[in-house]
DNA sequence: TAGATTGTTAATCGATTAACAATC
DNA sequence: TAGATTGTTAATCGATTAACAATC
């Protein structure tokens, strides 16, 4: 089996991608880890590090092949191959991510949203009708989704994963800012706002106070 | 100077934050670092030297004083003060962002919306009508905010960073999926979305191939 | 050839985990 | 006292950085 990829490496390959397919659509062919380091502003040795892991091979003196290094992180990330997911939860967060065309792009497709709130039942929202939760396992048949987005608000959230791995998903994009309960073998991947934003606020903090503030 | 936060363990603040007021709200007024450890499914041991890292002192045999821990992350997250952000962006994510009200509980207020399309300004969103951009150095001198949350688009996020940057802001809070160049001093922070949904994909591909995929 | 660039191995750094001492 | 829990120090693990070899 292929080395897995460390969690750094794996945040940093998305970049790369946008930054390798936007070269390409400049009439580039190769890029050397030099030329990376310097528009991402990351180590070259760190970049290609970074390559190795998903096995791109270089050509010594001239560099990496753009159109590789892109089939190889497609490969990798499972873009190419389009992902279904349901959406669970049309609350504003809910809509708006229904509006991230790009997603598509990247491997995503939001095929069915739901609502528990019978009022938003049947409204129409970028090409989907908002479905009520009992037409879940039904859907989930018809199209064998694998991917689950929660943007319920966080007394829910557990509900809405639980209905979703019951029905078949394998991989569950949370929004509310809980830590929700899955079998094993399915995966939690947390999007947490709130912690977010106290990285933000801690580094604000810290550079206001520097010198001036001192300890007891 | 205090010692600064590891990020990781910056990370987990906000959820150890929530974790000890809703155990607060019980009527709770200790807590065990081996408590913390089985509820959030974290070692006892980080749970520990998290603490440490925020100087929380407990008492040995007894455990952590609730009031104590609530207090002490308030203060090393910049809570309690509610720090004031300008919206750049008016999009669905930008409105979503306006609605969440518990960034109040967590320093945070959204204190004027801007966007660049004439048909939005004037708009009422949440209790804030949205703003020109041209008044934005106006309304940087009454408010004198500190961050500035960027939800426009790839292509614009520069043009608005600068704009925030010229009138005072000192953190950046940058949904839009490019890296954004500031002047030494000023805090960015990157909330990419499909940075994330890289993550999840990998790790999705990663558990449907396993053992099936072989490497050459 | 010379030099740029990849490839590889070692050193560093920092976070996590483990072990154990202190003490209420 | 005994035992639970904090506090502290050491060991481990993994990512990043540095150094240098290979080669086109």
């Amino acid at each position: 089996m292929e080395r897995s990829i460390p969690e750094p490496t794996l945040r940093r390959l998305p970049g790369y991608y946008r930054y390798f397919r936007d070269l390409q659509s400049t009439g580039a062919q190769l890029v050397s880890c030099a030329l990376v380091g310097r528009d991402l502003f990351l180590d070259p040795t760190l970049v290609r590090k970074d390559l190795e892991s998903i096995s791109a091979v270089g050509k010594r003196r001239v560099g990496f092949v753009l159109a590789d290094l892109v089939s190889s992180i497609e490969k990798r990330l499972g873009y190419g191959g389009l992902n279904r997911a349901f959406l669970m939860g049309t609350g504003s967060l809910g809509t708006a991510l229904l509006g991230y065309k790009k997603f598509r792009e990247y491997g995503l497709e939001i095929v069915a949203a739901f609502d528990a709130a019978a009022s938003r039942v049947g409204e129409r929202l970028q090409d989907l009708e908002v479905q009520p939760l009992d037409r879940l396992p039904e859907l989930a048949r018809e199209w064998n989704p694998q991917i689950g987005i929660v943007t319920v608000p966080a007394d829910h959230a557990q509900e809405a994963v639980d209905l979703l791995v019951a029905n078949g998903i394998r991989a569950i994009w949370n929004f509310a800012p809980v830590r929700v309960q899955v079998p094993p073998g399915v995966i939690v991947q947390r999007e947490d706002l709130y912690r977010s934003l106290a990285t933000l606020l801690y580094k604000l903090v810290l550079t206001q106070q520097d010198v001036v503030d001192c300890p007891m």
